[in-house]
DNA sequence: TTGTACGCGTTATCAA
DNA sequence: TTGATAACGCGTACAA
């Protein structure tokens, strides 16, 4: 590592000295709380007053304190969005569309990274950025239905995924049994008959594993056929070196298998990889479908058909929810708000084809 | 998409009504300053005045009122991280990175993404959010040169990338000629003769384009061959789809070419994806190297060979750039501080093959 | 070692 | 339609 001071220019340092309502109230001839009154687009002020005062902030080059301001409302138009991680490709468009919903209702957004650490995932609950943030959007993964009473705070919370579904907070999902399902007899109908599914989370009866597993489980019965063990595949981490080492076993051990159902793209990825390690021909012999449409699935080879979880309507209801108990301010919270967002069967290369 | 109220349960509203330092002092029978110096950790109080006070705070569940203090400080211990967005892999990691580092610091995180649009970079710099910000680190991709007066700003701020090198403001980088000087290297050592280069921006003097064409065409040279105009192949978008039009273009021209170079990890990834539809062995036939080292690229078939430009140094780096300057609040801003930093070839099965 | 009192820049309540 | 003035909750001279 280099460092080096350029010669010549100063780099920008503190603020110039703050010109304040007084200033402008002075320059315009008016009080401050015209002032006020114009910047917070009050009607009733004379056209020509309202000239002079913007002639004023104009001239002076005032910019309000957002500091005073927040001091004096008691709200800070900044909400926390609380995510395992920005690395996870699925976590970084949730916050790309999250940040441009709340852009679009002129909040601002402060990401907090959880790691998936159970400790951290409580301390974003109660922690000290809850101090300057009107509310919290908040997708766990490690905290679950025995941590119900840790949801109950006494601000603005809106729950995301599929670990907790009787918190008493807003709650924004998607029907994972009816995607996964849905998935399922994509595979279904393209003729396919031993389906695979990886990413299974065996012990559990909560998150997203348990539930997509469930669709499949629908599927493969309405279907008339038969849930193989062997063709249920553990992978702890959702991530694409599971998926492909589960892939690489499923193989490996010599089961029959013409699809594969990986329970997020991460994971169905990961299958691809271990596919095409071992020229395994997708969709040939074997068909992917992942969940989750993350923008890579539609740049893997083959491309990746997926389960598209309709992300910015997600983003703009959890945005719309923490700001609707933002504004209803102390009155009556009411009870919890579930929602339940669409979703979309994307078809792709990697179930139809390269013609696809 | 289905709403719905959970009955019972109530969700949080707002915060209870506020306890301050009045009702914290109060009940520790000391005066509000007392209860400051706690806080602020004032060295001289004697214990049992101390405990006393924290006694009062945790019976009382006091928190600071953050705008109060923001107010009275004039400073908010929030930073902004303008990058063009979060759904590109690249800019969700250096977040990631961001984040982290600004958290060890004690300051948060405010993201906003500019979408790569030359007037949303320009508001980035002026924009509103500059009022509640301490600083700003700023990845502009369209700005350039030509634009020094619109980094001239008041307040503290840390450019990133090869955008812009002589503005008047803190710049945190890579030597990207010398990089890609390695990773063609890397290709030349394998015995690779005719080496591809995927992303060229022939008008551009300026950005990450011409700097890595450049360390090529030095490899090159410094191996005594000639830049063969047919293997530097334009890629306006650095994104997955662009790598691979290029990469069929240039084998659909019948050019002869045992490797590639993409200038970015998205073009390179791109390429692997073309030369797998055709069937092409990497790096049996065709060797291909990225830069950036993204996560994807250790996850790939073949993994990628790249350039990692140390992310979590530049993350570190920049931000305590920005809070050096924050610290130094009003006082003689000092020169702009050019820091470049480390990177590191990592090769892959891309180039080594299967065994690496 | 601790307390008093003022000011930070806004918004809100009145009254005019 | 506009103005005086009191909060908002905390930091900090200055005093004790």
């Amino acid at each position: 590592m280099t460092t080096a001071a350029a010669p010549g220019a100063r780099a920008g340092g503190r603020r110039a000295a703050a010109v304040t309502m007084h200033d402008v109230a002075a320059r315009a001839g008016v009080s401050i709380k015209t002032v006020s009154n114009v910047l917070n687009g009050y009607p009733y002020i004379r056209p020509a007053t309202r000239d002079r005062v913007e002639a004023a902030i104009a001239d002076l080059g005032y910019q309000m304190n957002v500091s005073a301001r927040n001091l004096r409302r008691g709200r800070t138009d900044l909400v926390g969005l609380a995510v395992p991680e920005l690395s996870l490709p699925y976590f970084a468009e949730l916050a790309d569309s999250v940040i441009r919903a709340a852009e679009a209702r002129g909040v601002t957004v402060v990401v907090e990274q959880t790691g998936s650490v159970r400790e951290r995932e409580l301390e974003v609950l109660r922690g000290p950025r809850r101090q300057f943030t009107d509310g919290l959007i908040f997708s766990p993964l490690e905290l679950g239905p025995g941590d119900l009473e840790a949801f109950a705070v006494d601000y603005p919370l809106v729950l995301l995924g599929e670990r907790v579904f009787d918190a008493p907070a807003d709650h924004v999902t998607m029907d994972n049994v009816a995607a996964a399902r849905a998935a399922t007899q994509h595979l279904l109908d393209l003729g396919r008959r031993r389906i695979a599914v990886v990413g299974a989370h065996p012990g559990e009866s909560v998150g997203s594993a348990a539930l997509r597993v469930q669709g499949y489980r629908e599927a493969l019965a309405a279907a008339g056929l038969p849930v193989r063990p062997e063709l249920v595949r553990e992978a702890g981490l959702w991530h694409r070196s599971t998926g492909a080492e589960a892939t690489s076993a499923l193989l490996d051990e010599g089961v029959e298998v013409d699809a594969i159902f990986g329970l997020n793209d991460a994971l169905a990825l990961g299958a691809l990889h271990a596919l095409h390690d071992r020229r395994v021909d997708v969709p040939g012999r074997i068909a992917v479908i992942g969940f989750d449409d993350v923008e890579e699935t539609a740049f893997s080879s083959p491309t990746l058909s997926t389960i598209a979880p309709g992300r910015d309507q997600i983003a703009r209801t959890a945005v719309d929810l923490v700001l609707a108990r933002v504004a209803a301010g102390g009155e009556d919270p009411g009870p919890p708000r579930r929602v339940v967002a669409d979703f979309a069967l994307v078809a792709r290369a990697s179930t139809l084809g390269a013609g696809a």
